[in-house]
DNA sequence: CGGACGATCCTTTTT
DNA sequence: GGATCGTCCG
């Protein structure tokens, strides 16, 4: 431990070893502050402190494990797996299991995901005769969402009167009963949102002082990651939780506050000294990360801002490049003005792909550098959008599951009734909804109900129905005397899904038939962890997981070199050699949804530093004159925010009149912007020429390294040897398919041949 | 009852 | 451009 300390610089050190009493960290981007808490709880470690007295919650599953990994290098992975260690949402999730039976949840309770409470908000207005138009599902659940977040019920909401008059002015007066009536649907149906996770949390502490005492005195420490995207039920768990001991240590930065759509409340990192007079403050001021020039931008930046904790946050590393500002004609310009940015930056130093992230404001824009980056024959991994989890037939298989483990699941249930198809209908649904709530029980109870036949089915369907309930029954049996790999195994060869599949010959079936075998191998890989760690392996603990994943838990394959693609939400907490701000355009960034006035304003400024902030060596920003938008192109300007940005750090050669365009035009809109546009036009060609002839060249000079590369960093071919971790040896007979579908063909020793898809498929190159 | 094909609406960010 | 919803027809 002491050389560890040595590593530290003075307010790391001191924030590390002061582990008694509240303490609040300021951490600047890039200070170290992750290497603070994996040291801190190395620390505590060390001085004796046993691992599940030690409750550490992080914004994400990955940060936890990558924390759990560091930390597990210091004093041993078997110390290290038991500290209680994971997001707000996956810990308490773990707790409310346990104590299920005091808030009258089933153990077993299901999690739903945005999907399933958005149709269930649906099936709500069409029992209360509500048009979706009017009352836009998402809306509602957002209002919902915010209500539970602020730990305000059904009951108080309807006389809450600012949130009713609130929802009067949006014209959505009737949330407070869809409010009551979805609260009632989750309740009955055994499930909780992931608002629920943190709400029931706090009324079993507030309901159930025993418990709430056991977790106090189990948790003598208690740190918490990016404090200031906290919201008001994850602040009070804390501050309940921390109640006995007051050994809790936040962590965060109010610059990087960028979550309050989802609740966050940035004054919970400001009020912190009132709730603990008596805390100790640590600033890390020191970034370590980037460039001076791209401290100085960013600070430059954040300085726009009114209200935040005063820190000086430096660097002393190089000086460093200017940050670059493309200007591109169109959008699909822009795409190739940041591919071949990286084509030359990649080739001239020899850096690996894995060192440039384009981050940008909105998922929809990745398209378009998706397909620059295909045409140029560069592999990229794009983060967020639909993850392998949100396939179609991931969904469907996980709804057979969940309904094995609780049948009232009805989001579930609507799902699969008749996927595949086995003639249960609209019309046959319909009633069996309308009977369920007629009745105040689940689908499942009416079909399980001796009275269903009174309901006026014909004999066919109710037989269909029978064999339906019949079949979940059964996988439900299997769940007590069965693991989650056997119980999946069972399912996915009775429930129908696989035959489906298996008439459909097409590319896109065949895959699918892959993605469900993936799956299989992920419970598979899941079932024996759990057992390695002599933890329960059922599939209830398999669903958690796999419902708390986040989009940055996928595959890693960061041994693999590849241009990253992400939102700049998602970017938070991740570092990259060379990072490229793009769209960063009037009307996509800043969002016309935050508003344009302060608050809303402010937080997309905060964004906007985020993102600076994720580069060490250097930023490029981009910008397009036109884009597509609803599938016609409009005419853009730059970014307000660019003019954030002290001068003295940008280097706009690539760009001439950015300055003159920005002035204080913004609003007098299109006028001036197509006058901007046609004065410039000449000028405009040539600088456009120019780069598209310096591209073309760039590529004729790159493209075979890079082709290359390619094959080096896949490193397979036709020929190679490879390992699979369930297959065994193998060699590589046949590839087929186009990036990022890259399938191959491989017979192995003993396991026969098989089809693998590439980007799923853990193949280790032997030779 | 189920599949196919148009019209329509949209778009922030995510545990 | 694209996902979703409603309608129409077999």
């Amino acid at each position: 431990m002491q050389n560890y300390l040595e590593q530290l610089n003075g307010a790391q050190r001191d924030a590390v070893i002061s582990t008694e009493g509240p303490s609040l960290v300021i951490a600047g981007a890039g200070s170290g502050k992750t290497r603070v808490l994996t040291y801190r709880i190395a620390h505590l470690l060390e001085q004796g402190v046993a691992p599940w007295n030690i409750l550490a919650l992080t914004f994400t599953n990955k940060a936890a494990r990558e924390m759990k990994d560091r930390i597990g290098g210091i004093v041993g992975k078997n110390v290290a797996g038991r500290l209680w260690m994971g997001t707000f949402h996956s810990v308490f999730a773990r707790i409310l299991r346990v104590e299920a039976e005091y808030i009258k949840f089933p153990s077993s309770f299901t999690i739903y995901d945005a999907a399933d409470s958005k149709s269930l908000i649906k099936s709500i207005l069409k029992e209360m005769q509500i048009r979706d138009k009017e009352y836009k599902p998402g809306l509602i659940l957002s209002r919902i969402s915010a209500a539970k977040n602020d730990l305000v019920l059904p009951p108080a909401y309807g006389k809450d009167q600012h949130r009713l008059m609130a929802d009067r002015a949006s014209k959505v007066a009737k949330v407070y009963e869809i409010y009551m009536r979805y609260m009632r649907s989750c309740v009955k149906a055994g499930a909780m949102d992931f608002d629920d996770l943190l709400l029931q949390t706090n009324l079993l502490f507030r309901d159930f002082p025993d418990v709430l005492a056991k977790y106090q005195q189990q948790f003598r420490y208690i740190l918490v990651d990016e404090y200031q995207d906290t919201n008001f039920s994850q602040y009070l768990i804390v501050r309940k939780l921390a109640e006995l001991n007051r050994n809790v240590c936040v962590v965060g930065d109010d610059a990087q506050s960028i979550y309050s759509f989802r609740g966050a409340k940035i004054e919970n990192i400001l009020n912190f000294r009132n709730d603990y007079p008596d805390y100790k403050l640590f600033k890390l001021e020191q970034n370590y990360r980037s460039t001076q020039n791209i401290v100085n931008a960013a600070n430059s930046i954040i300085s726009n801002n009114k209200g935040q904790i005063r820190k000086v946050v430096f660097s002393e590393n190089e000086e460093g490049e200017k940050i670059k500002v493309l200007e591109a004609y169109s959008d699909i310009e822009e795409g190739f003005l940041v591919v071949n940015d990286i084509l030359s930056r990649s080739s001239k130093d020899g850096r690996s792909l894995s060192d440039f992230a384009i981050l940008y404001r909105t998922n929809a824009q990745s398209r378009i550098f998706e397909e620059a980056l295909r045409k140029n024959n560069l592999p990229y991994r794009i983060y967020g959008g639909l993850s392998f989890y949100q396939r179609k037939e991931i969904k469907d298989l996980l709804a057979y599951l969940r309904l094995a483990v609780n049948p009232r699941d009805g989001e579930a249930l609507k799902r699969v009734i008749n996927y595949p198809a086995r003639g249960i209908g609209k019309t046959t649904l319909e009633k069996l909804e309308r009977a369920a709530a007629d009745n105040g029980i689940t689908i499942w109870e009416v079909l399980t109900n001796p009275a269903l036949p009174s309901l006026g089915f014909n004999s066919g369907t109710l037989k269909k129905l029978s064999s339906f309930t019949g079949m979940i029954s059964g996988f439900s049996r299997l769940i007590p005397v069965m693991d989650a790999y056997q119980v999946t195994t069972e399912i996915v060869s009775q429930c129908g899904i696989l035959k489906e599949l298996h008439q459909d010959k097409s590319q896109e079936g065949q895959t699918r038939v892959e993605n469900l075998d993936e799956l299989l191998n992920g419970v598979r890989d899941f079932a024996e962890e759990r057992k390695e760690m002599g933890e329960e392996s059922t599939l209830v603990h398999f669903l958690e997981e796999v419902s708390l994943l986040t989009d940055q838990d996928g595959e890693d394959e960061d041994d693999l070199s590849k241009v990253t693609l992400m939102t700049i939400h998602s970017a938070k907490g991740l570092e990259f050699g060379s990072v490229y701000v793009v769209g960063v355009e009037e009307g996509l960034f800043p969002s016309p949804m935050s508003g344009s006035s302060g608050q809303g304003l402010e937080e997309e400024r905060r964004l906007f530093y985020v993102a600076v902030t994720r580069a060490e060596k250097n930023v490029t920003i981009s910008y397009a004159r036109s884009r597509f938008k609803y599938g016609e192109h409009s005419f853009v300007t730059a970014s307000r925010f660019l003019k954030d940005i002290d001068v003295a750090y940008i280097d706009d050669s690539g760009k001439s009149n950015l300055f003159k365009g920005l002035g204080n035009s913004r609003s007098s809109g299109m006028q001036k912007r197509s006058f901007d546009f046609n004065r410039k036009s000449s000028g405009e060609k040539r600088k456009f020429e120019y780069t598209q002839r310096n591209k073309t060249s760039l590529h004729q000079v790159v493209s075979s390294d890079i082709k290359k590369g390619i094959n080096d960093v896949s490193g397979i071919s036709i020929g190679s040897k490879v390992e699979h971790e369930r297959f065994g040896l193998g060699e590589v007979v046949g590839m087929d398919g186009e990036f990022p579908n890259v399938k191959a063909k491989v017979a192995f020793e003993n396991a026969g041949t098989k089809q693998l898809l590439l980007k799923f498929a853990k193949l280790k190159i032997l030779r």
